[in-house]
DNA sequence: ATAATATGCAACCAAATGGTTGCCTGTCAA
DNA sequence: TTGACAGGCAACCATTTGGTTGCATATTAT
């Protein structure tokens, strides 16, 4: 879980899952089109990536495929954010309180 | 939205909210009780904290009491991980199918 | 076979990160 | 009013991070 945490930390690793969201399958030189870095850097995101199991990638001749991985970011969702929601209510109406508090 | 995910990827961050989960308002010496960490380090955390808007922090006194703000979480919820939901299911059948062409 | 294409590997670099120590300031209680 | 307690500020440090360049390797097309 901390690895993929790490993983989402960085906007251009976003913006790779967002690509491959876009489309899946795409190749290292597909994903480095458009980006100011070298093809050397989207490497390392990319492995990152793979690290933190949000994307796997197959070999296909001398192209190498990505693709995403939806579990981890889905259980980000079940196990993390959701966490947060229950106490959600009591939390905002205990901030709204504290900075009402502030003008007294 | 980039300075939550950045915030998030610390684990002692992510465990300084948990512990504001479970006990909101909380002081600074009362959120360093038990951390392997100095008191000076838990401040840093906090203050990243409070500019993502995660944490929001009260002067009482001597005391800084800290509330947990769960909009920025709901936030990543709706607008980050519900996005990735739509076209999972597309996305892990393609996987599956590309692990299995692997025992070609 | 050979050239072009797609990727991999390693060394290097600057800046950001997570942490420390030392000292200063503000507030409460005896 | 004088400690003691809660917190703030700043300098410093090692490690990690995000990126680079240069070269090597593997696959495909001519």
């Amino acid at each position: 879980m901390d690895e993929v945490f790490k993983a989402l930390a960085d906007a251009s690793r976003r913006s790779l899952l967002d690509r491959l969201h876009a489309r899946n399958g795409q190749s290292l030189n597909e994903l480095c089109e458009g980006l100011a870095m070298t093809r050397q850097a989207v490497t390392k995101h990319l492995a990152i990536l793979e690290q933190a199991n949000l994307v796997m990638a197959v070999k296909h001749g001398r192209e190498k495929l990505h693709y995403l991985n939806p579990v981890p970011i889905h259980q980000i969702g079940e196990r993390w954010v959701r966490k947060f929601e229950r106490g959600k209510l009591a939390a905002l109406s205990e901030l709204k309180r504290q900075l009402e508090k502030r003008d007294e």
